[in-house]
DNA sequence: CATTTTTTGTAACAATTGGTACATAAATTA
DNA sequence: TAATTTATGTACCAATTGTTACAAAAAATG
């Protein structure tokens, strides 16, 4: 709301900068971190690479920016889904939302946090640390949500918050890989099903 | 018993093909297809190119020949582990077994056929096709013995062979994930515990 | 209008990519 | 020993990699 009305001096933008940064992150998303080339960006970004170049950096800040826009936006509902009422509805609702956010067909199947990097050049070792980490702390906000979730009663005292936080990432990572390979939603969602079974009974 | 004996005709060659073949596949195993160069490649194996392109043929044969040796290699406990008994037994097997190889510090960690070309650049979409018939064809691999056990009155007549299959497959994958990123054989094998509280009741 | 500021487009950059020609070397066979 | 066969090493190839110089263009400011 600031943003807009400012009068910036030079000569304007000829492209929208949230567009083309979307365009990025799917690239990213469906070919990783050393699949896309910067020929193949600015190309599908239909800017020339100078400008590419002015309003993002280099690659791999690109990818950086497209990193956080991907995690402050597709994959937001990780955050969300914590504020469920119950240990297990957190679980359902992950494992839910997962199942069908990573078979969307409107956009790349398959998680970019899991996939964009996980085997990677020398050079792009960085990144792949970097979503090691981001890994780990979606996995970090799941066991937190569930040591809580022990606090209140609302898991056995014998549960291991930070297994059921394992348990639920390795799901959704497995999952992506599945994603990708051509599994469906039915089939991500019978998953779920049958993966929650070995959750723990809930205390009333 | 064959191979050893016979005499070869011109120069003799200064490497051992397999010990070169293991290389190679160990190298794509850790960073990928797209993110292995010939550079490294010859760098690795100790030789040079055109040897190397004689032995092997071109990055793509090359890869699918490391790949032929890591499936009939590291991987080959999957079909190993069909033998088991009972259903629950595989399904056992298959998880203790994928935990304590993904995280062998004797190689690089995780699956080679789940990470070595997840996403992937254009021209290695071939490739890329190539690993999910691999996964495919291991998770028809425990689908099948399913099918059997379910036959056998090894499984509930509600249980479904291809859902066990895929539950399984799905957590190898996301464990290969998660090997990847550092965890351990001890949180793998926790997890491979808690995965298994899924299993549906043997029967006796 | 002149100045300043920013973006654009062309055109190039060095470095790296995957891949090969070719002469030399080392072995077997005749 | 001569001919044949295969492997080696150097040195190169065109194409692509990520990245940048630079002049022209388009806007706001003074």
């Amino acid at each position: 709301m600031s943003t807009e009305l400012k009068k910036p001096r030079g000569r304007p933008r000829v492209f929208d900068k949230e567009e083309a940064l979307e365009k990025a992150m799917k690239l990213f998303w469906a070919r990783g971190y050393d699949g896309t080339s910067m020929a193949e960006l600015i190309e599908t970004l239909g800017i020339n690479k100078p400008s590419l170049y002015a309003a993002f950096g280099n690659k791999e800040e690109l990818f950086h920016k497209a990193l956080l826009k991907y995690a402050s936006g597709p994959v937001a509902f990780v955050s969300e889904v914590t504020k469920e009422p119950t240990a297990r509805k957190v679980a359902e609702g992950f494992l839910v939302k997962a199942a069908e956010f990573l078979t969307n067909p409107q956009s790349p199947k398959g998680c970019m946090i899991v996939q964009a990097a996980l085997s990677a050049s020398e050079n792009a070792e960085m990144i792949r640390n970097v979503l090691i980490k981001y890994r780990g702390s979606y996995e970090n906000l799941l066991a937190e949500r569930f040591a809580k979730a022990k606090k209140d009663g609302d898991l056995p005292t014998d549960a291991n918050p930070k297994d059921l936080a394992k348990f639920l990432a390795t799901l959704h990572q497995g999952m992506s890989v599945q994603a990708t390979s051509g599994a469906t939603k039915q089939e991500l969602l019978q998953l779920a099903n049958l993966a929650l079974k070995a959750w723990p009974e809930e205390i009333k």
